[in-house]
This record gives C-alpha cells, sequence and structure tokens, in this order.
DNA sequence: AAATGTAGCTTACAATTGTAAGGGAGATGT
DNA sequence: ACATCTCCCTTACAATTGTAAGCTACATTT
C-alpha cells in the first residue's frame, strides 16, 4: 500500500520543515514562518504548499468553511531517508565511507562535531 | 576569476564521473562507459555531453578536425563539495552531525564500516 | 571513388521547478 | 451591512531536465 515518495524539491523542502517542526498550521502561520527563512513571495509560499498537497505530502483538515489546517503526510525521517540515498548514490556510488571521507576532507566536520560523530558511533556500535 | 560552478545534473553526474575516473576520452569511449551505467540511448548521452560541455564542466582538444578528446573542466572535488553543501543545507540545515545520525539512524552504516570511519576519524584529528 | 560509419549540430518536447499575478468568496472588523 | 482582509483556485511563464530523433559532414573501408 506504500505510495511511492513523492518528489520534492529544494523549495518545497523548506516548506515541510516548517511543518515538520510544528503542525497543524494555518496557512497564515506557515507563511510566517517560511518568510523568516526566505524572501519569497506570499504567492509563492503558497503555491509551493499547494504543489505539496497535490502530490499528497501534505493534508489538511477543513476548520471552517475557509480555513485549513495544514499538516505533513510524509514524515521526517522517510524524506531524509529518500534524499540521503539519492543524494549518495548520485555523488558517493552509496558509499558513506566516501561521503565522510569527502566531508572530512572539505573541512565540513569540525574537530567538535568529530567528538559527537565519535559519541554517535560508540552509542551505535553497544546496539549490534 | 573564479567562474560560479556549473550546476550539473543527476544524468550528467554519470557521464562527469566517467570522465573524472580517466580521461581524456574519445566520445565512443565515453558511450561505452557510460553505457555500461545506465541504460540511456546513445543520443541522450550524447546530449548530455553537449549540454555539459556548453556549461563549462568538460572541455576538448582536436585529434583532428572531427573527432575530440573529452575532459573534465571541473575537478571532482569541487563538485562534491558544492553537491554536498547543497544537500547539507537542504535537509539537514547543513549540520554534519545530523547528517551522521541521519545515516545511523537509516542504518546506512554498516559496523564494517563504522570501524572504517572510526579509522578515518581517528586519522583526521592526528593532523590538528 | 562510392559506400558506410561516426560524431557533432540542430531541433523536439513534455514534465518539473522557481517564481509569481489575478480573481472571487467567505470571514471579520467597524 | 459594507469594507476589507484572507485564503484558495486558476493561470502564467521561462529555465532546466530527461530523454531523445534527424540531418550532415568528415573519415575510413573496400
Amino acid at each position: 500500500m506504500d505510495k511511492p515518495m513523492p518528489q520534492i524539491t529544494d523549495s518545497e523542502w523548506v516548506v515541510m520543515k516548517v511543518l515538520w517542526e510544528k503542525s497543524p498550521l494555518l496557512n497564515r502561520d506557515i507563511i510566517k514562518a517560511v518568510g523568516e527563512r526566505s524572501t519569497w513571495n506570499v504567492k509563492t509560499i503558497d503555491t509551493l504548499l499547494r504543489r505539496l498537497v497535490e502530490k499528497g505530502a501534505v493534508g489538511y483538515r477543513l476548520i471552517n468553511s475557509k480555513v485549513r489546517e495544514y499538516f505533513p503526510l510524509v514524515s521526517h525521517e522517510e524524506c531524509e531517508k529518500v534524499e540521503s540515498e539519492t543524494f549518495l548514490k548520485k555523488v558517493y556510488d552509496g558509499s558513506v565511507s566516501l561521503l565522510i571521507a569527502g566531508l572530512i576532507k572539505h573541512q565540513k566536520v569540525s574537530g567538535e562535531e568529530l567528538e559527537k560523530l565519535k559519541e554517535l558511533i560508540d552509542f551505535d556500535r553497544k546496539g549490534e
């Protein structure tokens, strides 16, 4: 019964992140929150939201005949996973090791982050 | 004098990877190598290559008046970096820790990879 | 030299994406 | 009740992308 995950574009991700953070939200609250994270025109945000509804990534409940409460229909985790897989495959042929090596090479990993990372790894290994 | 990095699409990445692996290459060799990694029609690969030349991501030398030898004009590393940054920003607000946590959560990191990863990290830290 | 193959140039064409404008109908303020 | 505001629906429109086909001119083979 799984529908294929809808394709969520870069711009749409911004809207989704707002809804994943807190939902349900009214249109105006979405506009406001997205507005803080972008310079898009209200109409543009409107379009993004509408497209997300069309794609089945966002749903809503009617509050009254004209006002809706929006909420995500796809989970943050699921979308993260799909995006990560696509990216990994495209750039690193699916190899996480290569990805990490790349991040380090490009100095995307600070010393502090390396520490956290080690903790994460150690924590994860206990579960094996 | 840096030109802005050309935008390289998903399909184009496949062609670039072939050229990064080995170059210069003749058209037919590119067709062959890409053909092994996709089901695209020759004409499609042709178009991708042409677009890459237009974008300035690929250059060529004339071997004779009709045959060219192609090679990358943008480095693998630079492109990796741009893609990684775009992806990180889009999905994880730029946080590498969140990315790693996500990869682990989605079980993209095998036990074996965790080991390699630790080595990488330890190696990297020696350089600090 | 004629035939054939190969590569490059031009064109195609729909879907997706980024970025919005216009209009109408119900909700709300005064 | 009238004006105004919100919100939703329809439409726009160019650029990019995926996916090719057709034509042409050298190059190579016989």
